[in-house]
DNA sequence: TGAAAGTCAATATC
DNA sequence: GATATTGACTTTCA
């Protein structure tokens, strides 16, 4: 895999991360001690016992792995969670990547961007799931603070150590603070070379391909070469914006929704819903339309965990302008499950870790979403509403498009 | 098999 | 120096 280099980042490589890991190692130690050579955090197996009256299997006697965990475990509340451990991060001024190394087997980009865009749970993968769950466990362990200062209190000593010994050795050591293997100098000129420049798409190639994408969310083969022929861009290059495009047009929709349904989001209280009956989920109907009234029905209580991911694939676009459907119910969040870990707040949406989560939505289809009207909050608000518009009124094209065709095999989607 | 999901890691920005 | 963004890639899934 091409993640190779990143040595401290033990991660996702990391057999620990994977389908072997138990639940013990969750406070840290296993990614981190691997590479960084750093000790464990905490000696103590438990990782952090969990609080009497928790739902949940006892992270360090359970012998769970962690797929186990996520499949056992209820609906959580992603944003609930993500807030909570973004004010303790800063609260305690630690890093992500500390924390994405160390509790999550992520890099910092990864951990950044699962903070700040959160996906509803129950669009989440099992995969996906994982790091929340690892979140909430982190959150849960009363300790959990205190044992991450300690490793990067360990990280700084070693990386003092590295960085004397280089000093007299003559040579810097920088890079080696991420971790041993990813000091470019310990690369071979040949390997350097290998490594592909990245691309930058400039402010114009940039704004042609949303043009295009709000044309064609889904461009053809042929619309793809046309684009990359005028944009002197490789055809895989095409092909990759469409898709994080896409995928990401989606998260930031999922945000707004929250923000904009019920005041939840960053600042406001009562946590937030994995929002539901968005997108392929469960209630949408394939056919272009919004299933309206269509009401969750899967409540499921932390339990029907089944991925439920769309199925409708080509009709994403009606899941982005609906996304976060149904409404938000925030989340029952449990204060007494021992969340109220450092900082922590109970009001706040809790997380309720390991408590279920409400299996929120009722009203479904109160979203629509897309708020017709209403002062944009900030420029970023109307740029997200011009390509939900954008979006719509590309669905509603595609659809008429569609209906005047009589042979299905010549509609678009 | 193609699209989505998930992630890395280089780079930009704060 | 920490965090955010994003092109590319791998894995998962329908």
């Amino acid at each position: 895999t091409p993640k190779t280099s990143a040595s401290c980042s033990p991660a996702p490589e990391s057999p620990l991360s994977s389908t072997e890991e138990s639940v013990n190692g969750l406070a840290g130690d296993p990614l981190a001690s691997q590479s960084s050579g750093l000790k464990p955090l905490s000696e103590d197996p438990s990782g952090g016992e969990s609080q009497p009256g928790t739902p949940l299997p006892l992270p360090g006697h359970s012998g769970l792995s962690i797929q186990e965990m996520v499949a056992m475990s209820p609906e959580l509340d992603t944003y609930a969670i993500t807030k909570k451990v973004k004010e303790v991060l800063t609260d305690n001024n630690l890093g992500q990547r500390l924390f994405g190394e160390t509790i999550l087997g992520l890099t910092q980009g990864s951990v950044s961007d699962l903070l700040a865009r959160p996906k509803p749970w129950h669009k989440l993968s099992l995969k996906g799931r994982e790091p929340f769950v690892r979140m909430q466990l982190w959150l849960q362990d009363p300790h959990s603070v205190e044992k991450l200062m300690d490793m990067k209190r360990l990280e700084k000593k070693a990386y003092m150590k590295r960085r004397l010994s280089s000093l007299s050795d003559g040579h810097s050591v920088d890079a080696g603070l991420v971790g041993p293997d990813y000091v470019q100098g310990s690369q071979s000129p040949g390997q350097q070379q290998l490594k592909k420049p990245r691309v930058v798409l400039g402010p114009e190639e940039k704004e042609a391909l949303k043009k295009a994408y709000q044309q064609k969310p889904y461009p053809s083969p042929k619309t793809i070469e046309e684009l990359a022929s005028q944009l002197n861009l490789k055809t895989s290059t095409v092909i990759n914006w469409f898709h994080n495009y896409r995928s990401r047009i989606r998260r930031e929709l999922f945000i707004e929704e929250i923000q904009a349904a019920g005041g939840v989001g960053p600042g406001s209280e009562g946590g937030s819903p994995s929002l539901r009956g968005s997108k392929s989920g469960e209630g949408d109907s394939c056919d272009g339309t919004e299933s309206e009234g269509t009401v969750e029905t899967r409540q499921g209580l932390g339990i029907g965990l089944e991925d439920h991911r769309g199925s409708c694939k080509d009709h994403d676009m009606e899941a982005e302008s609906e996304a976060g459907g149904s409404n938000n119910s925030p989340a029952q969040l449990d204060c007494t499950s021992g969340l109220a870990g450092p900082g922590s707040s109970c009001g706040q949406g809790g997380l309720g870790l390991f408590s279920l989560t409400e299996a929120s939505s009722s009203s479904s289809a109160s979203s629509t979403n897309i708020p017709a009207s209403g002062p944009a909050r900030n420029p970023r608000d109307n740029n997200l509403r011009k390509k939900k518009a954008a979006n719509l009124n590309n669905i509603i094209h595609r659809l008429e498009k569609a209906a005047s065709k009589e042979d299905p095999s010549e509609w678009e989607f």
